[in-house]
DNA sequence: CCTTGACTTAGAGCGCGCTCGAACACCTAG
DNA sequence: CTAGGTGTTCGAGCGCGCTCTAAGTCAAGG
């Protein structure tokens, strides 16, 4: 498989590959006489996981110390759990955050929502007492 | 209040106070006759409320656009309603993406505990299992 | 054969969100 | 009165993760 094609099959760009093998996040291919990388199709599962640590906040950094355990053996085994394994603990505290802030955005939004309503009801009903609709229609 | 005062109590820096003010994020404050910012208290609410923004990720240009509607005054409530609620959808999924990603890095890191505890299974049929194993395996 | 398009390299550039350096002004305590 | 801490402006620089340009090589179809 060449550089284009892996492009398309894994969703990164051609650009982005080549700078991935530069830093050392993916193996050199084997390059022909022309000098053009040739892919194996086993390369897209490391993509992938590439991709899930990335859309989960690991920096590249971070990647590099796993992909060289990783290229070390199986010795690493242990050293790769650990590091996923505090990886995965800080997505969790990244979710419980967001999930938290998203309160304080529903509330927020909440507020909105009440006052356009105060807003039509008082259009609407001009002469009408404002206070017992409004805490009947919430 | 001074900038010093503000960057203890809100957690950003002072430069980083002024960065904000420059680009419309903050309202620029009084400054006496020695040209030094005086800050307002309340200020501290809306900064907060910036921080919550930042923490479920929109851009800082989508927090001028509220920042901007804000000033408007509150005519462009029903604007802001709406800005947030896509925002909050777009958390939404972001956290739905997060947790798909942590099934499969718990997988992930199950396998490797597996991997893990054969090794010590194997290991307490033997007389030093890590060492001799090392000099083997390497 | 010739063209077209995919490939190669090294290195520059970009968008984001700050972060800091330089040079100078001001305020307050001792 | 003076030292030192805090403030000011403006513009440059940084860390991250790509993204692209330039100039050239190569492969395959018409």
């Amino acid at each position: 498989m060449k550089i284009g094609e892996l492009a398309r099959r894994s969703g990164l760009t051609a650009y982005t590959i080549r700078y991935y093998e530069q830093i050392g996040l993916l193996p050199a291919p084997d390059k022909g006489t022309s000098g053009q990388r040739d892919y194996d199709a086993s390369i897209l599962v490391w993509i992938e996981f590439l991709g899930r640590l990335k859309a989960t906040g690991m920096p590249i950094r971070e990647m590099l110390r796993y992909a060289a355990l990783r290229q070390t053996g199986p010795v690493t085994d242990a050293a790769r759990r650990v590091l996923l394994e505090k990886h995965r603990d800080k997505v969790r505290g990244h979710i419980a955050d967001l999930q938290a802030n998203l309160l304080v955005l529903d509330a927020k939004i909440a507020g909105y929502a009440d006052a356009e309503e105060r807003t039509e009801t008082n259009g609407q009903h001009q002469r009408e007492p404002l206070r017992a609709r409004h805490a009947r229609t919430r």
